[in-house]
DNA sequence: GTGAAAGCGCTAACAT
DNA sequence: ATGTTAGCGCTTTCAC
């Protein structure tokens, strides 16, 4: 049907034939296209007259510089990615994180892994192969080999929350022992005795720290382990049992630790009313941590030092690759609010 | 010094000297560039033996191909742009984007525009000099006058949440008037009579849509309007005052619709117990709705439904520029749980 | 299947 | 101060 061809290359040329380009914009104003390039650059050696001239041809034509040929021709992109579990979630860090990068002039574009261990490897590779010039990753699952070869062939990269396990790579992570052993000492000096842990999912690796930490203060301090850490995914049910579990039986936890925002939250759902009788500390902040009675007494991670950190360090990675790895720890604080602050009853 | 530039110099190409290309990978293989190519794109026409010698080339290279080559040569770039007032904010909006992007076999990359006009143009611009497929955009402020020429020059681009004021733009919403309607409706189903609006800055397209709904509906109604609506800003005094001028007064309110979740939370921390003796609707579902006795009545949009549409809508422009303008408006769910069903004391 | 070569749109030597 | 030209790394024609 040679009508047919003939009508779609009309409509294709009447739609826009052709994106232009600098060639066209430099047909278009009468100059070189050296000269377009240092107008688009705002290049200060450009006569005003021809500025003026290149000006109105681009916007005559509609020109739009592409980025990708620039990015091509100058080898960085001026690009971080941001790889982190779930984009549409809480997660102060990533917003400082841009904030750090807007301050250097850096675009940050990110994307959600979903904690899905192949979408993590997708995203990342994704990133790689755009060349963006450092990704700052929150890294999830225990095989990260895929990271390798693009290390090798020179990803700038820095791990946040969690470091990536088994790779000497730059990271940035929360002091997670001392915030358990902070809000253990903390409801130990409020005279707690039974302190029980609810907490997330040992596979993931800030739970498995804080649980350990926990067991560690518990075994120091003595007290009783039998049935006062839960730790495991986080389901209604599990906490709903956890928390029976804590607060049940013949010698009853008087006090909570709680291992993430979520797990708070849920916790405090299941307490309902009794949540004026048990003492707790949480870790991570919230916006929820302040809505119900008594406020919720946590240990918060500093979430702008946490994500200006992580910038600097990439992009001190970034100017000298070859720099030693850094691993930072930073530290966390006790924002006592009340439901801490609660003595045993019994 | 000469010495310090040659040491930097001999540093430089010790690092890494430079990316291997696809060229030097058919030389390390022996075979033909073309054919590198094509075992990169798995092209079927490769003889397996072909294919096994560049791959060991790949891998003894630690080759990574560069997308930006790729996608200049190609003119697409398989990538959609999300423009967000707040990426580290819950969005349920956007997790459906991506699920959705990611069936097409399209990359999401998100950036916050912070609810600033400037950032959110400096973002848009960067995505379309980056020749992003399309783009996704929550629209704020006023004044995007910035689009036309972007427009002109081809961007596809999809709002969602709010039209872009003044421009003929694809869009995706949620029916506002339908909700507030259904609130108030339901209030008016429970007996009440003198119902009150506390909602956000009327700036706000969204803010301004559900206000003035509100307004219409009570002036059908016949019932008051004098202290019965409070709109501005969203922060705390404000929001105390307006729950104050509410409940106060010879005739208070017996009922509050609240313009969107942060509005929610905010008035329901203000009421603190008080929260059993007034109804409540909110405007837009959240996971504080379930924490809080009585369980929170919403108006719940289908973020889903919303999500996906853009992404169909953005597909739909980008294979065809030329086709008609859509604007799209998204049902709302009335969602009782109990704070909805109180029925006036007075 | 190979090999050579053009071209995507831009920047930066190197002219002048 | 402005013009000419090579080349970034890839895909794709075009012979062979």
């Amino acid at each position: 049907m040679p009508m047919m061809k003939l009508m779609e290359g009309m409509l294709g040329t009447t739609r826009r034939s052709r994106r232009p380009t600098m060639v066209d914009v430099a047909r278009e104003a009468g100059v070189a296209l050296r000269t377009v390039s240092r107008v688009v650059n705002n290049d200060s050696t450009v006569g005003p007259e021809l500025v003026e001239r290149v000006r109105t041809a681009i916007a005559a034509l509609d020109y739009r510089p592409d980025e990708r040929a620039r990015h091509l021709r100058l080898g960085v992109t001026g690009t971080l990615g941001a790889a982190v579990r779930q984009l549409s979630h809480v997660n102060p860090v990533l917003r400082a994180v841009e904030r750090a990068a807007r301050a250097a002039d850096l675009m940050v574009l990110a994307a959600s892994t979903e904690d899905d261990e192949l979408l993590e490897r997708q995203v990342v590779e994704s990133m790689c192969r755009r060349r963006f010039d450092g990704i700052i990753l929150e890294p999830i699952g225990a095989d990260h080999g895929y990271l390798v070869p693009e290390l090798a062939a020179g990803l700038s990269l820095v791990a946040v929350d969690r470091p990536v396990l088994g790779l000497d790579v730059d990271c940035v992570i929360s002091d997670n022992v001392a915030g358990i052993r902070t809000a253990f000492a903390h409801l130990v000096g409020h005279g707690h005795h039974r302190i029980a842990y609810i907490g997330d999912d040992e596979r993931i690796y800030t739970a498995r720290e804080r649980a350990t930490a926990f067991r560690a203060c518990a075994a120091d301090h003595g007290g009783p382990l039998d049935g006062m850490v839960h730790t495991g995914r986080i389901e209604p049910d599990r906490i709903r049992s956890a928390v029976r579990a804590a607060l049940g039986g013949p010698a009853p936890a008087t006090a909570i630790v709680t291992g993430n925002a979520t797990i708070s939250v849920e916790v405090l759902r299941r307490l309902g009313q009794d949540s004026e009788k048990v003492a707790i500390v949480g870790f991570d902040d919230s916006e929820l941590a302040t809505l119900l009675r008594p406020d919720l007494t946590v240990v918060a991670q500093d979430d702008t030092a946490i994500g200006s950190m992580a910038v600097e360090m990439l992009r001190a990675r970034i100017a000298d690759p070859g720099r030693p790895v850094d691993r930072v720890t930073v530290p966390v604080e006790l924002l006592r609010r009340g439901s801490g602050e609660i003595s045993p009853i019994a």
